[in-house]
DNA sequence: CTTTGTGCAAATTCTTTGCACCAAA
DNA sequence: TTTGGTGCAAAGAATTTGCACAAAG
């Protein structure tokens, strides 16, 4: 269970990179600097990024980084179970660093993408013939912001 | 509302282009040769084809067909609800005629996706501050086929 | 005859791969 | 000193775009 589930790591501030390097080592994940990078970038920056966004990010600081790295890291950190790969978006990945219980929305108008307080995802729903490994809950529409602007 | 509602369009057997024919009307598309054979294999293929597999399906008894028609009615379909865009693989974009409540599932192994029915979705799991035109709820992991094979 | 739809070719964009170099155990 | 990680350049693959022609109302 990678998703949707209730655990609440790192709810606690943490923005230096001891903490997230202790988060990957939790994960059994080497913190090399790209990776405390990235995965620091996914625990301080909860706008659901691409890998480009945080290639973009990262880049200035990190002049030597390559996409390739980028998209290395988010592999392994999604195969661990460190990071969730978020698909609602039909043009490209997204990923979260909030791997607690939530789903999403994506504003169709802005694109901006939200999270979907749950508290508890029925386990009723799960189908029962197949072992889940994650599951999410996506949901698309006119978000309140451009809800307002378009009076509609 | 577009997806995961439950309406039974549809239900009986329509294997004759005259009831897709139909059916395009209903949703105010009209209906080419090209739309009519698209929307036909979707309501007759629930493998969740993607826009090449129906390209391929079709091109054989459509010599002249392009996949620029297949992408282009796709995207008509789907914006008229008649057909749901599923973005659960990151790979690449699936299309579902079955308009009805369900939840997909994926196999991470053999890369099928299956339904998962569905009763009903708690509509206290929709986000309120939004207004919402269609829900998706996707699991991923490992299908019975799969997990027997694999003895795991 | 005016609007709408189709299809080819080329372009775009996200992502992956091959391979050489670097770094850590 | 062997394994694992990074990064560059190139390739790959899904999708989009520009534009000319065809079809429908």
């Amino acid at each position: 269970m990678q998703s949707l589930q209730s655990c609440n790591h790192y709810k606690k501030k943490m923005n230096a990179t001891p903490d997230t390097r202790a988060y990957l080592n939790e994960y059994g994940i080497r913190p090399s600097v790209q990776r405390i990078a990235v995965m620091n970038y996914l625990l301080h920056h909860r706008t659901h990024p691409t890998a480009e966004e945080i290639y973009q990010a990262l880049a200035p600081e990190m002049p030597t980084l390559s996409r390739t790295t980028v998209y290395n890291t988010l592999e392994l950190l999604v195969a661990r179970g460190a990071v969730i790969h978020l698909t609602i978006d039909p043009r490209f990945s997204r990923y979260d660093g909030d791997i607690s219980l939530h789903g999403h929305f994506l504003c169709d108008h802005c694109g901006t993408l939200y999270d979907v307080p749950l508290k508890t995802l029925p386990e009723a729903l799960y189908p029962k013939e197949h072992r889940v490994n994650s599951a999410q809950l996506y949901y698309r529409g006119t978000c309140a912001h451009c809800s307002q602007e378009n009076k509609q």
